[in-house]
RNA sequence: GCCGCAUUCGUCUAGUGGCCUAGGACACCUCCCUCUCAAGGAGGAGAUCGGGGGUUCGACUCCCCCAUGCGGUACCA
């Protein structure tokens, strides 16, 4: 076991998209492989058909790609271990579930739902009149079945489920590599099935053999699980298989860190929504590189001064023993921080081709020419990609219609507005050569003639040339808006401002 | 109810018996820079380490109890 290369494997079920828990848990399975050379698996656990959702999977592969999780083996690479859906595996699991029937470790059960339903119904009752012993679930009616009444069964033409005998008495024991040695009552632990009446193993049953099969070294999983590793745990007796290291991983809270970040949309306390899915983060303009890189801080740390690292120094320093033992909240805010840092750390050429499709998305006529021309105005200023539309669009609207009320900022009246743009407007209108620093020089000349201060010159020309009273660095976005437009907006600001009184 | 896991500034965390009068980061506040907004720079505020008992010369660090939170208790994963 010691000189066996690391196989770990991420094993979604296809019903729902790619969130934020599952791409943790991919990244960290990912980053566990790589860090020791080992295999990094992708299998589909699509055991459960009443959920089954036919969007989910291509989403799951997709998002993995987005953020370069690439699979050694699994869909549409194939490998070795196939194959890599579960329900391309079925007759595996009834071998084994048949092979413990043999054996007498599992047997059939005829229960209907709606016995088994009322049966947990009572025992919730109880539980709340503080009677029972707190033992849980399947009250194993069928465990001790007679051939008669098995046959009786069978007449009736009911197809069973097959549920593990599990010890009665007796403690099963385990170790998580994070959490240390857990030991459970066997009494806690109810007669699970394994095989469903449609055929289909439960994930118990489907994950024990599977890993087992596949030589799955490392389980990383969410610590949803842990419960449930006990029952794992008789199975690979029962099967006499080695069980792979438990390493069950922390869940993510939502940013108050006071309820479970589900997959569910969620709300902050003041109504914002609270993105969950990878697809809506690419959608909103989250750098792939910074989002692999906030994941890998959400349950884990490398030290106290060190947070930004790239995907092969994370390779080189991830380590599972600092892996945290908590749950900690999913910090948007800080999110956001790490994606602006990573946006400032980009080229500009780079920056300018991530924009361009997302500034088309969001309706704008686009040029990458004018996008690259802005990139160093803009590049400081957004958190997320998408926000550059509401930072340029002025320049791709033919027409402004101006809020009265902005383009007297600064307390200024309506005549001192219209002086300084009727100054500016003339001055720009002469200029030979419209460049950036042209502009500046000209503008900055009757700003001081004026005799406004700079901050109400420049506002008053600003808003009147982009529409806003917070636009990128007021010379270059004039430049890139060229000078018929600057002055046709100009004037047209100043015939406002008349009409105004 | 029962079982399991967790508990350091608002949030993410560093910390593995003395280096901690607890360090860093985000967010927040002030100032500087400045054509707006950012970015950047300099400061500030913010944690009696969930509570109570032990162990020890000494505990954030070890043990026990309690509280709280989260998870599980499905023919879902």
């Amino acid at each position: 076991m010691t000189s066996q290369t690391v196989r770990v494997r991420f094993a979604p079920s296809p019903t729902g998209y790619l969130h934020l828990g599952g791409a943790r848990t991919a990244l960290y399975n990912y980053l566990f492989a790589r860090h020791e050379g080992g295999r990094f698996v992708l299998r589909i656990e699509d055991t459960d058909r009443t959920r089954y959702h036919p969007e989910a999977l291509p989403d799951l592969l997709m998002g993995l790609r987005w953020l370069g999780l690439w699979w050694d083996e699994g869909p549409e690479i194939g490998g070795e271990y196939g194959p890599y859906y579960q329900s391309d595996r079925v007759h595996l699991y009834r071998e084994y579930a048949e092979q413990l029937l043999r054996e007498g470790r599992a047997y059939r059960c005829y229960c209907s739902a709606e016995r088994l339903a009322s049966q947990r119904a009572r025992q919730r009752e109880d539980d709340d009149h503080g009677g029972a012993t707190g033992t849980p679930g399947y009250d194993r009616h069928c465990r001790y079945l007679t051939a008669k009444q098995i046959a009786d069964y069978e007449a009736q033409g009911i197809r069973p489920v097959i549920r593990l005998a599990v010890p009665l008495e007796g403690v099963t024991e385990f170790d998580d590599l994070l959490r240390g040695h857990i030991a459970v009552q066997n009494e806690q632990l109810d007669d699970l099935v394994l095989l469903k009446s449609d055929g289909f193993p439960t994930y118990h049953l489907a994950n024990v053999v599977d890993d087992h099969l596949m030589a799955i070294t490392h389980i990383l999983r969410g610590d949803e699980w842990l419960a449930s590793v006990p029952k794992h745990v008789l199975l690979y007796r029962a099967f006499g298989w080695e069980m792979p290291v438990q390493v069950h991983l922390p869940t993510i809270l939502d940013p108050s860190g006071k309820g479970k970040l589900s997959k569910r949309k969620k709300k902050t306390a003041d109504g914002k929504e609270l993105l969950t899915y990878i697809h809506e983060f690419r959608q909103k303009g989250y750098l792939p590189e910074a989002m692999v890189n906030f994941l890998a801080l959400v349950g884990w740390s490398y030290d106290a001064e060190h947070e930004f690292f790239g995907r092969d120094e994370l390779i080189r320093v991830f380590d599972l023993t600092r892996v945290s033992k908590s749950p900690g909240a999913f910090s948007y805010d800080k999110l956001d921080y790490m994606n602006a840092a990573y946006i400032r750390g980009l080229g500009q050429n780079d920056l300018a081709g991530r924009l361009l499709p997302i500034l088309r998305e969001s309706g704008l006529d686009a040029d990458i020419d004018s996008v690259l021309a802005f990139v160093p105005h803009i590049q400081e200023r957004i958190k997320v990609l998408s926000e550059a539309s509401e930072w340029i669009d002025f320049a791709y609207v033919d027409d402004l219609s101006y809020d009265a009320g902005e383009l007297l900022q600064k307390r200024l009246t309506p005549q001192q507005a219209a002086v300084a743009l009727e100054a500016a407007a003339a001055a720009l209108e002469a200029l030979p050569e419209y460049s950036e620093t042209a502009i500046e020089a000209a503008l900055r000349a009757q700003a001081e003639a004026s005799g406004l201060k700079a901050r109400e010159f420049f506002g008053a020309v600003r808003v009147a040339a982009t529409g806003k009273a917070v636009a990128p660095p007021l010379f270059g976005s004039l430049a890139i808006l060229g000078q018929a437009r600057t002055v046709r907006r100009l004037k047209a600001a100043i015939a406002a401002l008349a009409a105004l009184g």
